[in-house]
DNA sequence: GTGGCATCGGTGACGTGTCAACCATTTCCC
DNA sequence: GGGAAATGGTTGACACGTCACCGATGCCAC
């Protein structure tokens, strides 16, 4: 018989619910502002948001879902998406003719350009601006020891290696 | 252009970042422990669990998407596919035959027991027990205001202060 | 009662994410 | 050089969530 589990403290469990619910609230407010402000979903806005930030407006395909820590599947299947309304395009690569780039477009540049400030102005109302100064650190830290030790990938626990985390 | 936006600082900018990516990684590895201990989706174990701490294992359907943050169409379409493996099912409501209620079945009972010990043992690897109490409390707090921002600005369902459940 | 209206829950269509399988190219190594 | 394995990227089938809409029931004013 296996022993009895160590469940959670009602403060442990305060703190997961509380998380899980901010998770889902937050998530959900912030996806609805972008796509009323700028008709664009999170997953859009990210992907913008990515190439803009990169050298020429460009990346490598699979380097771009390593840094987004998308699966190359889903971000296929949204490239797909995205190029079909015009925001990015497809380029193949010469040195490497397995490889393939995407580039944001004029309108995808314009588009990303507009939705931003508008987006900035969400995440403060509903989730920066709420805190102190003093929270916001402690939330940084947290978030970045969570992501540490699920990068790390160190868990014995972990079916799969979790690959890119520069 | 109006006036310029007011971006967000590193550390703010810091903040948010670690937050989407901890959301990321967390989910999909909570996730997949889950799926591998116990071949439930995490919807299906919110769902499950949700019911083992209803007053005798049932509860309206809607009332369930109520607490649980779902939609009902969610909720409706996630039942039937629940129903169909025999984890709930549905009933009807004497007093008032708009409504319905949903039920676990034995099966699922013993599918919620089986599944919780290994998935509060992924909680604690994962998130909790990498926390101090400190950043336990300032967390929760910060999910919290978070949350009764948002329910405060946006449903009128939801009234009542959402009560944690345990 | 009866008509108007809100509420409850379900349905179908559609967009999106996942998973496994796939093809093309490159790299490794004998 | 040549075959096996590794890598980059795409595709198809399926599960899931959302949205708009529906039928059914309860509620209320008149």
């Amino acid at each position: 018989m296996t022993s009895e589990p160590r469940w959670l403290t009602d403060a442990e469990q305060r703190t997961w619910q509380a998380y899980r619910r901010m998770q889902l609230l937050l998530g959900a407010q912030v996806s609805r502002d972008l796509n009323a402000d700028s008709g664009l979903s999170d997953a859009d806005y990210d992907v913008l948001s990515h190439l803009g930030l990169s050298d020429r407006n460009r990346c490598r395909i699979s380097e771009l879902a390593d840094r987004m820590l998308w699966s190359r599947s889903r971000l296929s299947h949204h490239l797909t998406r995205m190029q079909q309304r015009g925001l990015v395009a497809r380029e193949g690569c010469a040195s490497d003719a397995r490889c393939a780039e995407v580039v944001l477009t004029a309108d995808g540049l314009r588009t990303l350009e507009a939705a931003a400030p508008p987006h900035v102005d969400s995440v403060r109302r509903n989730f920066i601006d709420l805190l102190t100064p003093e929270q916001q650190a402690v939330f940084a830290e947290i978030g970045e020891v969570v992501v540490r030790h699920l990068s790390a990938g160190a868990e014995p626990r972990a079916k799969k290696p979790v690959r890119g985390t520069a």
